[in-house]
DNA sequence: CCGATTCTTGACGGGTTCCTTATGCGCGGT
DNA sequence: ACCGCGCATAAGGAACCCGTCAAGAATCGG
């Protein structure tokens, strides 16, 4: 990388939300990148070449979702929605389409920088680390299949597992029902999203401390769920 | 091996991936031969015997997959593929066709690097350990086709002898049905799962002190067959 | 051509996994 | 307060997978 500080590309329309990023992403010490529209935002984002991406969704030329959709066309960088708080189902397109996270106006600086953070941590970290999931009783090595609780072996199911591994893929950002179902039962089943509430459950009570408080297997209400290791 | 650093064609088409792909490889110390057609893949695999190939399933001029035949005809060499978000079937036919593993596009950069680890250490592991498992209370020489149990020889069908040579080369991992039934039996028994249940019945009496608790042949139910030595 | 080994095929019981159905709970909207 | 929606949880039966036995083909060496 040409600079140690991540450049941030930033997609939106709102002048007044626009400076506000800006001033909070610099304070952090991100160079940033600014995008008035949808157009210009794809174009940036391939001139640029930034670590990150934060678009919004209501944007007045382009949709968002087709800005996050052309940039996905070509690049794995991490994307970042901000979208208007009850927009659950454009929230979902979104992350369907390759978003990685989410957050919801009005936000806070701390939420947002922490999203961020994890987002370009994300981008990085999986190369150094093996395929171990580490939570705090138990540990799940996807690449030979085995999971542990408090040391002693414990057994998966296949789709139990394959559950794992599509939340581990996307380790510490939501996936969608959508996408686990069709990741895990295929695309005729997109839409059992009671499947998920079930094998869910099992996990937890297979690998949570105590399944009722789940701290690793987080429900994102109305949208998926998210898989969180403690650092 | 002349270089110390592994070798890795990229065959792919998109020259924004292609780079992609060279600059995270690089940057991990692998050496990198690119080529943009299928064609000009099949050769430079020829020409330059990387140690892993990267094969995108769609290109211009040459489907991926019969790239993937073609070098599979004349080389054992990991091939990773990369496809297209949503296209299942043909992902199914690459490793049908002899591919390793896949990763689906977009993809981050830790998903890639770890696959390629993956594939290089199965590819490296039977020719650095010595070619003899030893059991518990068996051993088997998979360079001299022998056996024994309990100091004993013992004679192993030649369709056991493949069946152990396979596992003891994905020693600790899972091997799915279908990897088993087409190195074994070949690529038209893919689905006879009955013909694994009595070959590892085989085994497991020829080679496990108790048969009915193997210790070292595993079943991963749903999945595959795992073979286990202790340290 | 015959006998022995190996491979294939069929059948059955037991166990696990998976899906279905049903109920309760909490939250937000009317 | 009521209702609807999404989520968590429980439980039973169906489907599936595995291990096992046994007997019929195929193969091979003599």
């Amino acid at each position: 990388m040409a600079e140690a500080r991540p450049a941030i590309l930033i997609v939106e329309d709102e002048p007044e939300i626009r400076h506000f990023l800006r001033a909070s992403l610099t304070a952090e010490g991100y160079r940033v990148v600014e995008s008035a529209t949808g157009r210009r935002g794809t174009i940036d984002a391939t001139t640029h070449k930034p670590d990150l991406a934060i678009v919004d969704l209501g944007l007045p030329d382009l949709d968002g979702i087709e800005v996050i959709r052309r940039i996905r066309e070509w690049s794995p960088m991490p994307i970042l929605v901000v979208s208007a708080r009850g927009h659950e189902r454009s929230k979902i397109e979104a992350l369907d389409a390759g978003a990685d996270d989410y957050v919801t106006k009005p936000f806070g600086v701390g939420e947002l920088l922490a999203r961020v953070r994890a987002a370009l941590r994300h981008a990085v970290r999986p190369s150094e680390g093996n395929s171990v999931l580490r939570l705090e009783h138990a540990t799940v090595d996807l690449e030979r299949r085995r999971a542990t609780r408090d040391g002693a072996d414990i057994r998966l199911t296949p789709i139990e597992f394959r559950l794992v591994a599509c939340l581990a893929k996307h380790l510490g950002r939501v996936v969608t029902h959508r996408q686990l179902l069709t990741e895990v039962w295929g695309p005729t089943h997109a839409k059992d999203t009671h499947y998920l509430r079930i094998y869910m459950k099992q996990l937890r009570d297979k690998l949570e401390a105590d399944p009722v408080q789940p701290r690793h297997f987080q429900t994102e209400t109305g949208v998926g769920y998210r898989l969180v290791v403690e650092e």
